[in-house]
DNA sequence: GAGAAGTGGTTAGCTTTGCTAACTAATATG
DNA sequence: CATATTAGTTAGCAAAGCTAACCACTTCTC
């Protein structure tokens, strides 16, 4: 994806696509070069992803976890099972309904989540810092537009 | 990856570990939602993305193009092959260094990465149509910065 | 120029993450 | 009560990533 063109002649026409294909190039790239912090740390992008939502949006169902990380149910079943291996959360059926089954963060899970959040994100928050502000600023308001378009898809 | 925050109330130390976490989940869930578009349509976004770079980069050695998709050889080797299998790009030999093998794209990959370029971000593309113009200016820039962030990670 | 060291690619083999299909158990609905 | 729906799991597959080990060449060094 390197629909590469230089920013001042561009045809008001495939701008939408144009930032598609870059956004999509960029993003490959990014989570490749994070990929492999993330492992050295111990905790891959899936699980870590996973993790926070647990820890931030308190107890929630397997279901509603796959439907927030946009995997099916199978795949979060087994990132649970690994999350909960390493004792960084439990489950615990519904007493009400008991095919539900609720995740939970343990303190462990919390603990490592909280603490470990600069140094997870370290190699690229390492990377951001040099940028100007309005730089950062960029990147802010493109995540947070992006996160509402990945919603979508 | 959910640090969320009201963007007014932020404390000016955190900012750029806050958006690099942004970041970070916002590229998890954009390339999960677009994976399933790319399977579809029949090239998964690796492939793409390293069919892209050897149409735009003209032809390329298998080492060199496994460095600017930040894959190991290995990774690219299978790539490569499955690009080859598919008749979209082809390998060759070099005269000169006999260990060297040139990927170079045929013309039915150029045609299929052409032809198919809306079609393989249309998703994303139709999500990025209905925003305002700054929007997509700012994704944009945010694009090409978060090339740059990613090629030093 | 022959042996050692280095380089480009591939093969083998493992792990993780994603999927679908098929199943179990529990709840809701007619 | 029988049937349908829903939550989650299991089984089994494919793709993509890695490292380690290896081959075939080049290059370097003495």
């Amino acid at each position: 994806m390197t629909g590469q063109r230089s920013p001042g002649s561009r045809p008001r026409r495939a701008r939408a696509g144009e930032v598609a294909d870059r956004i999509h190039s960029a993003a490959i790239h990014l989570l490749r070069g994070l990929r492999r912090q993330d492992d050295k740390w111990g905790l891959s992008a899936p699980r870590l992803s996973a993790l926070s939502v647990v820890v931030f949006a308190g107890p929630i169902t397997l279901g509603e976890l796959a439907r927030v990380e946009q995997v099916r149910p199978p795949t979060m079943t087994r990132l649970v099972q690994a999350l909960e291996w390493e004792r960084l959360v439990a489950r615990s059926r519904d007493a009400g309904d008991k095919r539900v089954t609720w995740i939970k963060a343990t303190a462990r899970g919390r603990r490592l989540l909280l603490k470990g959040r600069k140094e997870r994100v370290r190699a690229l928050t390492s990377r951001l810092a040099p940028l100007e502000r309005a730089e950062i600023d960029t990147l802010d308001k493109a995540a947070r537009l992006l996160e509402v378009v990945a919603r979508g898809l």
